[in-house]
DNA sequence: GCAAGTGCTACAAAATACGTAGCAAAAATC
DNA sequence: GATTTTTGCTACGTATTTTGTAGCACTTGC
């Protein structure tokens, strides 16, 4: 397929959503967030949640969530979601039908 | 807070869920999914549009987004979202407007 | 034929995650 | 108030993943 000049795509993903994404793109990061969808969790409580991370992992994971302004501490409580982390919690929401319907 | 035993807080989180998550989890897989949404990229171009992206990974999430069903190879066209896939872009959609007012 | 575009592989270096152990501080219990 | 337990978190060697660059075999258009 040698055709001339081929138009070259831009990106024209908005650097915010790929922002968004290239931290999303970790591992664990949506996970927190979900665990975190309905009560604050601790340290542990949130490592035993998500069984197999390491606690270097989850410490990196809370500091970035925490940077974005997704999660805060609490001190006598844990980690619970901010007003902004529960928007995206409710914006992932459907996807746990959709990978109930398509993973199996 | 020593308090007897404590309830272990079960993950609850559904397997697939959980599999979709560790899936996405990885680096560029949502991205892939993204800059397929409206059009066919073959895997140069779908390169570009991921810049950044060496080809070894983007081989790897290709592999593993196809037999996730999310997307399929064209022969004369390149890669495209199944309708499962698609249907799964409809669901994020709402995580760029999200990134939008929240990332900056 | 030739030139250019294609999907894809190889491979060393860098970054990231894992797994385990453990510490200092706070809290609960005595 | 001393002891025990739980807490958030750090250290560090190993394993896995990603990066970055080069290039190969094949197809397409001329």
């Amino acid at each position: 397929m040698a055709k001339g000049i081929q138009t070259i795509r831009e990106t024209q993903t908005s650097t915010s959503l790929a922002q968004a994404l290239d931290h999303f793109g970790r591992r664990w990061a949506l996970r927190v967030i979900w665990e975190l969808r309905s009560e604050a969790l601790n340290f542990r409580a949130l490592r035993a949640a998500c069984a197999g991370i390491s606690p270097a992992v989850m410490q990196a994971r809370l500091h970035q969530l925490r940077d974005l302004g997704l999660i805060e501490q609490i001190p006598g409580l844990g980690y619970r979601l901010t007003a902004s982390g529960e928007q995206l919690f409710r914006i992932m929401a459907p996807l746990a039908e959709w990978a109930e319907s398509h993973l199996k």
